[in-house]
DNA sequence: GCAAAAGTGTTCGGAGTACACCCATGT
DNA sequence: ACATGGGTGTACTCCGAACACTTTTGC
């Protein structure tokens, strides 16, 4: 019984990140709202959002969203910042839409906000029938309550993230993956372009990337090394470390 | 009337640290619990909290906790995460401590956590008659709820902000400060310990630092000479940056 | 054979690290 | 005079940045 019941004033929110090889996506939701006569009175996106049953975590509630969309299990996560400014839900659009609802347009509702890093190799999306999309990230026009600021601090967190944290770079790679798509991963977080000689050097000294006896195929070029990410590898190699400060 | 009205599973807590040339402190306040004839049943120590007010922001509500304590308005304050896991108020010493409250001891309190960094030069800390001291952080002991992993956390976070945010170095030392204090700070919260040479190397770097026509006085020793942060300077000094990753 | 991306080395400057002695002041 | 912390320079290594051509495949 206690565990059906949710904390209405609170929720979480998981942008949810995917990248295809060329850009960052995020995935977003449809919200239409239909009046009486099933005419639109507006239509526009939202990120992907749960509610908190009350005796479970945070992170069990924010789990549950890439889990349901995807049927895996063991998807990248994140706590990345908590919105709870009572304008969140003040814009007319959104007003109405919580009375359309039934829920109260008054109550501030505090979310708490997730990343969530998804390898976009062959992953059938389902959501309880809603129309969940990917978007890349700087084509997501004006979506619902304050998810634009949530969207924009989750980007800081994980560019952020990325460099000083590379192991998340490969949460968005196939478990076999080339070195320049490693560098395109970096290239579209981050926003820059960099030299592939260069790259490759630092690569080299990643103990962590694992060369395969294998290469690409099916490619109508030069066929690439795969590499592999070994994690436990990557755990201990950066026990001892000290990059301090400017 | 509304203003006064909190939302009753949403708190703030705020980890706010003082510098004192010597070692990080943390700000915990006193809890007793007596029973009717006035003995103690237990005696532990919490960090600084807040309710939040309906209409009011987290940041405002975090803020507030900084400013009753010491009267100063542009405390150094940030979010670096939220705690909402059922089992952080089922310990038996906080049920009771619940229960003695008249608060609900099953419903589970969501915390968002802050970090505050105080200079500890001239201030008085008053709040509201309860009892406020400073602790060495690792001589805290057990404290109430989860508040040692809320204080965990705020330390990873307030090293790794150190390492990659120089400047919030500076808010734990007075406007005036020599190169060995500030040196200090980085050694007693990175836990290491730094060659003056190389530090003063790397702080020769730094343009935002500005020294003062003016040294110390009264020790007894060759006064060092003074510094100053210029603010301004380091944000305009910042703005291309590009340390990518290892 | 040609289009396309893979793969490879050198030079330079700047930053990290290790390390030891003299200086200015108060007592 | 002495105790105390302030202040300084060199040698070495490693890393980041800039930069252009050959190789291997599919078509």
């Amino acid at each position: 019984m206690v565990s059906t019941m949710v904390s209405n004033n609170i929720s979480v929110d998981c942008v949810i990140f995917g990248f295809d090889f060329e850009r960052l996506n995020v995935l977003l939701v449809d919200r239409t709202l239909l009046d009486a006569d099933g005419r639109v009175i507006f239509t526009d996106r939202t990120l992907t959002g749960n509610h908190v049953f009350v005796d479970e975590t945070l992170d069990a509630a924010a789990h549950r969203i890439p889990a349901d969309l995807t049927g895996l299990d063991n998807i990248y996560l994140e706590q990345f910042r908590t919105f709870g400014s009572p304008d969140r839900i003040r814009r007319p659009n959104d007003q109405l839409w919580l009375r359309s609802c039934g829920r109260d347009p008054e109550r501030r509702v505090v979310t708490v906000g997730y990343v969530a890093l998804l390898a976009r190799r062959d992953i059938r999306l389902i959501w309880k029938g809603r129309n969940v999309k990917w978007y890349p990230v700087d084509e997501v026009g004006d979506l619902a309550f304050d998810h634009n600021q949530i969207l924009a601090e989750a980007l800081k967190y994980i560019r952020n993230k990325l460099i000083n944290e590379p192991s998340v770079g490969f949460e968005l790679l196939p478990p076999k993956f080339t070195l320049t798509q490693l560098q395109t991963v970096y290239e579209v977080i981050l926003g820059v372009r960099l030299d592939k000689r260069n790259f490759r050097k630092k690569t080299a000294r990643m103990s962590y990337l694992i060369p395969l006896d294998e290469k690409q195929t099916g490619v109508a070029h030069k066929p690439a090394q795969l590499y592999s990410f070994d994690k436990e590898l990557y755990e201990t190699s950066r026990k001892d470390f000290n990059s301090f400060f400017i």
